[in-house]
DNA sequence: ATAAATTCCGTACCATGGTACGGAGTCAAG
DNA sequence: CTTGACTCCGTACCATGGTACGGAATTTAT
């Protein structure tokens, strides 16, 4: 039984972060023993859920329909998410090769360059 | 000469942009010749250059910098700035890749598995 | 020359993901 | 049994990157 302040610490966040999942219903809030809830497995669990899945991308709304096919066992719709998450992280990792690609090759530019205009500077100048 | 609607127009981008990027100091208020504002080639170098640096993921405020860097011709401090924001971009590929390769084996076996609790709810259940 | 479209300007609002504040209540150690 | 730490709760605020609104002035098209 963790109060709200060792669970977030067993979580990796602040108190606050706790909350505002809190009243994003992405956590429930316990029911308090005397004027203080108090936190156990099954909240941790459901924390660390949030915490990877966000790392994996999705958005605080994303995981709040996760966590409720969690419950109903929805696997097609499950599949769906992840697949059009996929997609969209396939679009944006193409996206910021392609940038630091470019970045890379005018920073190189800007060090070898002895004179004129700095590459980095110039290359979005036109 | 364009008028702010053309302008915005031009450059791919809302007007209401055009006055943001105005307020935050990344695009200049022109004189009004008679009541309205005129843009001209510069305007739209400078814009297309806000643009570029966005989608190679500088964010404004560096945006803003660069181009104080464009007129005073810094090249370490425009390399160093490139250098870091390759670095963040390196990070963060590295992280979307790794969620990517997860997300998309859970959506495999989800797919193949014929039974138990569908493995992407699961992976983010312990 | 008049109606419709644009512009100007300040200000308010939006989503996202939190962070901070302040007063009252509660809990734990000395 | 008091003092200090922690909790509760509502509400306000933060950064980021915009988007929307509304009335007055001006420009453009008919």
């Amino acid at each position: 039984m963790l109060s709200i302040g060792k669970f977030a610490e067993a979580g990796g966040v602040g108190v606050e972060t706790i909350r505002f999942y809190q009243r994003k219903e992405l956590l429930e809030v316990p029911l308090k023993s005397g004027g203080i809830r108090h936190y156990g497995q099954d909240d941790l669990r459901r924390l660390n859920f949030i915490r990877k899945a966000q790392s994996a991308g999705f958005s605080l709304q994303e995981i709040k329909e996760l966590i409720s096919l969690d419950s109903s066992d929805d696997r097609p719709r499950a599949r769906e998410l992840a697949r059009s998450r996929i997609r969209a992280l396939d679009t944006k990792i193409e996206e910021l090769k392609q940038a630091r690609n470019s970045l890379k090759k005018l920073a190189t530019e800007c060090a070898h360059g002895k004179s004129g205009p700095c590459p980095i500077l110039k290359s979005f100048d036109n």
